[in-house]
DNA sequence: TTCTGAAACAAGAACTACTCTCGTTTGATA
DNA sequence: TATCAAACGAGAGTAGTTCTTGTTTCAGAA
């Protein structure tokens, strides 16, 4: 199963032209077996276990080489600061990859009624939203796609 | 104009029980002119505007102050960390607002297409996120109500 | 109107999450 | 093995946010 991982890693890595180390070898692993939504600092302590020297730095730089991969996704979109919303009526967001400005949606007709049906009994539903992430027109035009 | 918002201000401050304070109504105000998504430091820079002697803590305070309140909202609800999602698979999240964990829901089949069509022609997207925010099992029996 | 206790304020230190720099080590190719 | 580019570790630096402390202001009572 180890063995398993580690070739599917070396695999992933030929694809994506990244060099194997072990560092990230680890780090892969790691997040592999962490069936939750790790922050960086909780990589960093598990794979310090394996790895006691690796530096918390080498920890982001590995994550953001897999994120820029595709290997792993991140969850949040916006995480760097707070941001507040005015606007009182229900609308949808559209955040941009580029600028990381936020654009109302016009509010469209979305049935979310299979979603909430997805959420388990014991849990307390505050609110739904939806997001639709990508390129905003202002930044459209000089967009260079990731595959190129 | 000015007027209206003021005694919107203060009659929403009589509801939830604020003090009407001079700062308040003023970051009360920035806020509901600024029609984007402003961060704090955005507000802060705006507010000193009028109110030169501001603090950025004070800014902080107060948003903390109308987002209990519920006078606004936030755009994202985990802004604070960056967080890593190892399932490749399509899936959509829980996001407990007491422990801040994020669950992972069953597929459901949510028809996103009237969202697509809100998008403006001129924007790529990338993919769209389905969120659910709430409070989770594990929180579920301690949960105090925000209105008790 | 003045007094009083509680709440809010300003200033800035402290903390957290993250990024950058630089000298060293390691990996891939010849 | 030798070479060079890429990756690594250590730690300083930065941005965003929270906390602490002493001062000021607000709201209700006298």
């Amino acid at each position: 199963m180890g063995q398993t991982l580690d070739s599917q890693f070396q695999q992933l890595c030929r694809e994506k032209q990244l060099a194997v180390t072990h560092q990230r070898l680890v780090v892969y692993r790691a997040l592999m077996q962490m069936c939750d939504h790790p922050s960086p600092e909780q990589i960093y302590e598990r794979v310090r276990g394996e790895l006691p020297s690796i530096s918390l730095g080498t920890v982001y730089k590995t994550l953001h080489v897999f994120l820029a991969a595709g290997l792993i996704r991140e969850v949040s979109p916006h995480h760097g600061s707070l941001r507040i919303e005015p606007n009182a009526e229900h609308h949808c967001h559209f955040f941009c990859l580029q600028c990381h400005t936020i654009t109302d949606l016009e509010p469209s007709e979305v049935d979310v009624v299979p979603l909430m049906n997805s959420v388990p009994e014991n849990f307390q539903v505050d609110r739904v939203s939806l997001e639709v992430r990508g390129v905003c027109g202002h930044c459209s035009g000089s967009f260079v796609s990731a595959d190129a």
